[in-house]
DNA sequence: TTCCAGTCAATATG
DNA sequence: CATATTGACTGGAA
């Protein structure tokens, strides 16, 4: 057992592949230097940081807390009834409005220097559309992506703390994809619904893809790549109260890309977390405590039949394989 | 209570 | 459609 086993937030930071490059001011806190890899193998980045473990505040004093359930799926990842409209179901942007409590939670938590943006922001805006009361901003142009520079696309510039203006862009994509020229080299970050984001969808299986983390107050530059809808709110948009009507017939639990990325990165410095640990990490990433559990027992048991089996066949890899698998 | 091996079954993949 | 993967469940052991 590891003597010391880094904090959440440099584990989640290292499962999203952080990649230091970019032109935003960063804590240090935050370099987590990853080399590029192919999608979904990028648990081979090294951990720059120890910081405490501090679970990030409660989101909202009236609304639920970081990975508490936002939707009838219990996961906190999924629509509300009503949301699968996808990204066009609620009015136009209120800018006159104050920041959230729960952005305040955070723009507090953040402006004491020493605590960083883990892996997420989530804005619940007052009155917003359910299946925007979270955002992950993800960073960095996806060369294949319709957003990449050289296939042009928006770039205001806006400071993070500026929720709005991204709640805004979330409305109206097409236009805002079309409103000025992006230059070459410019920090790309993508918006996108945290419950549009699913295993599987395109934006993540991008390898370049990394997280947004960046101080309250820096000035990022922002461009969206939401001129073409998720994969996933086009299922939803397609497939509407599919669930309702065999409700007997169980499905099972796929971890969105972050989570198992989140869970194998945390596994793999820390095969044996703690009963608290393990709660934390299911309020981090809004899975049940025994799903978390059952990931931990699942992955100890095939890392280490994995490793049997290597073994076995005469493989020359020196450690379990699962670990990178996700 | 916790952990594990065995197993089931939903889902992904080719 | 066959097979592989994987999240969850069960019963027994410590």
């Amino acid at each position: 057992r590891p003597a010391m086993v880094p904090s959440m937030a440099s584990l989640l930071d290292g499962a999203a592949e952080y990649r230091p490059e970019l032109s935003i001011p960063l804590h240090h806190a935050m370099s987590v230097p990853c080399e590029a890899s192919p999608p979904g193998m990028g648990m081979s980045g090294t951990y720059t940081t120890l910081t405490p473990l501090q679970p990030l505040p409660p989101i909202s004093a009236e609304g639920p807390a970081v990975g508490q359930s936002l939707s009838p799926l219990g996961n906190g990842l999924g629509p509300l009834p009503g949301a699968q409209q996808g990204l066009h179901g609620y009015g136009p942007p209120s800018h006159d409005k104050m920041l959230s409590p729960n952005f305040e939670a955070h723009a507090a938590m953040l402006a004491r220097g020493e605590q960083h943006l883990a892996f997420w922001l989530r804005a619940a805006a007052p009155g917003a559309h359910p299946s925007l009361s979270s955002l992950v901003l993800f960073t960095k142009p996806c060369p294949g992506c319709c957003c990449h520079p050289a296939a042009a696309g928006a770039l205001p510039s806006l400071p993070i703390s500026h929720r709005w203006e991204m709640r805004s862009f979330l409305q109206e994509p097409a236009r805002l994809c079309r409103a000025s020229a992006l230059t070459a080299g410019t920090p790309l970050i993508r918006a996108a619904p945290w419950s549009c984001l699913q295993s599987g969808d395109e934006a993540l299986q991008c390898p370049c893809w990394g997280w947004l983390a960046g101080s309250v107050g820096t000035t990022l530059t922002l461009s969206l790549c939401l001129c073409r809808p998720f994969p996933a709110c086009k299922r939803k948009e397609q497939e509407p109260n599919k669930e309702r009507n065999n409700s007997q017939k169980k499905s099972r639990l796929v971890f969105t890309d972050l989570q198992r990325r989140t869970l194998f990165a945390i596994f793999k410095e820390n095969k044996r977390p703690s009963k608290e640990m393990q709660m934390t990490i299911s309020q981090q990433l809004g899975l049940e405590l025994n799903t978390v559990s059952n990931f931990f027992m699942n992955a100890r048991r095939r890392s280490l039949e994995k490793w049997q089996d290597d073994l076995s066949s005469g493989g020359s890899s020196s450690a379990p394989s699962t670990c990178t698998k996700a």
